[in-house]
DNA sequence: TTATAGTAAGAATACGTATTCAAATAACCC
DNA sequence: GGGTTATTTGAATACGTATTCTTACTATAA
């Protein structure tokens, strides 16, 4: 059976017809600041209330050209770090009076379906967090003309507005934190598409060799817990067990540890520093209490929501990168 | 200064001028099933392309009376069971065509707005999760008739459909497990306003009666980590130690744990068991491997969607309400 | 009073699409 | 051929609102 109508919602001609004013009227009722006398105000708001009608913002979405809608397209629900930013971004959205869309991937071949839906929908502006943009879709972004904030990545050559951390950086500063105290590194790195992963491992390694090392066991992992479980337990497995590791995500960090205390009775940071990114809550749970680089995730989801708001209000055409500092966390998962 | 308008897209009339037919047609071109020939389809599309043109669903949605979105009302976001939760409601909307507008809640007098803005942008269907609803509101839901599920709660009167667990027989098995090898019993609850809480607490306190046992500490807590390490804190400062602590969510479990094993120095399950709810990801962790009565989230998730869209689909006026069993899982920090 | 400015209200239109209706064309069958 | 049935097509309309443009009304000032 084909789906059935909705049922039929009040409009504003019927409440027009029941307060007995033009629909224009009603209209204007339900616009603030328009030229309409207070006492026919007050009997349209009646009759509207007893129809238990609601101005319809799809329609109104038509006529002004601008749905007050938010794109946010997000992968990697089960990293704590964007569950806690997707709590700020939609706050941050309904605060200024817009909704959100949420656009779930689970792979990054998806991203252009759910675009385009996006698009269909005619967001006012999107918010692309944590997925693979080839440059083709830089491209057609760019082109479309809806403002966009990518968060936590930046496009290759500034097209795209962008808010992120400087993983670089962050790498280099765990470098100097663990250089003075051990002798053989290791790293857990993300996939080797992730930008965030190759930024933070790029910097440490770096720094690393300005201090005359070179050599640095290394391993893929997929930001996950589990994932970083079985990369700390390849890296611990050999003869030249590393006695400081870092992980470019706590997730990864916490498996880490939890595979080198159980799987290696290994002491933590006796035997062995870890140190992550993100400083996620768990990071400073008693079980673990880990050393970090903190991302300042509420600041950027403020600026991002901000950057894209003052694109669509102002229509300005400037695009703008905003590279915040981690901060370095140092707890009990590090010696020194 | 004002917002100006968005940048024009391309609409159906000017595709339809370029390809030198009547808008009716272009509107056929994109409509599956509909009555066009091949050839015209192809020109119309080519010429879609060259403008760049995606249908509007927003004005589509006009004429159509359906939007295609679902309202998805959530709060505590930072609880994982939600997350995960999250992830499968956004994965299922969009495989069935349709789309999601999150909406965000940090205390529960907000429900209001956000329902109504939900309603505003008519919404097809609404998901509400962990929010309290009050009796007007409920209501005021099934007198707006449009189809909504209740997640993880459900309406005394079973006005509106709802799929959720059974706590009150989760916190009874729970009882039964811990009983043959414990003395002492504990609870740590949520807040006193809901319901999922009360449930598992009230099962689990009248199993214990069932079995003579009268005395159970009890202290509330707001399901949060901190909270409930807060709360275990309390508990085992008493001269009365219990040996055995029932914890309405796996979230504040872990606090507990965490508060026992720093602050008291207790071996568990030794000294103390603990047991949660829901089996978040967490709680198959080495550091803690906690027993839990798991809540079948991906199945309550889909079942959620699946009533959701066969009430819009089908417009069934039957509410459905399904009530599904907990899954104890018992790992190391239960003896016996 | 009359003129004038200011306010309030309604009629008409536009937004971008789907769909109904009627007309036109194509396909088919002796 | 002619008649009949399918298939395409375009014109017109509807969806619910905001807004422009007129017109009617109110208040103020001289």
């Amino acid at each position: 059976m084909a789906p059935r109508k909705k049922i039929q919602q009040a409009s504003s001609i019927d409440v027009a017809r029941l307060a007995g004013v033009s629909q224009s009227a009603v209209s204007r009722a339900f616009t603030k600041g328009a030229s309409i006398s207070e006492k026919k105000k007050k009997a349209i708001l009646e009759a509207a209330n007893k129809l238990n009608y609601r101005p319809n913002v799809i329609a109104r979405s038509l006529v002004q050209n601008s749905t007050k809608i938010i794109g946010l397209v997000m992968t990697r629900f089960m990293s704590p770090f964007y569950t806690t930013v997707l709590a700020d971004f939609t706050r941050h959205i309904q605060e200024r009076g817009y909704s959100t869309l949420l656009l779930n991937i689970d792979n990054d071949k998806e991203v252009e379906d759910v675009l385009s839906t996006a698009l269909q929908y005619q967001v006012d502006g999107l918010i692309i967090t944590s997925a693979k943009l080839s440059s083709v879709m830089v491209d057609g972004c760019a082109r479309s003309k809806t403002p966009i904030v990518l968060f936590n990545r930046y496009s290759e050559n500034n097209e795209l507005s962008a808010v992120y951390c400087d993983g670089y950086d962050a790498g280099r500063r765990i470098a100097d934190l663990l250089v003075p105290h051990h002798s053989r590194f290791a790293c857990i790195m993300g996939e080797i598409t992730s930008s965030t992963s190759r930024d933070r491992s790029t910097g440490y390694l770096a720094r690393l060799k300005e201090h005359g090392i070179d050599d640095c066991i290394s391993e893929h992992a997929d930001f996950s817990y589990d994932s970083g479980f079985e990369a700390a337990c390849k890296i611990l497995d050999r003869p030249d067990r590393p006695d400081a590791l870092f992980c470019v995500s706590d997730l990864m960090a916490l498996g880490a540890i939890d595979a080198a205390r159980t799987k290696f009775g290994l002491e933590i940071p006796k035997d062995l520093s870890i140190v992550g990114v993100d400083n996620i809550q768990m990071a400073s749970w008693p079980a673990y209490d880990l050393t970090t680089a903190a991302q300042p995730a509420p600041k950027m989801a403020e600026a991002t929501v901000d950057t894209l708001l003052r694109a669509i209000e102002d229509r300005s055409q400037d695009t703008v990168t905003l590279k915040m500092k981690t901060d370095i966390i140092i707890r009990s998962t590090t010696r020194g």
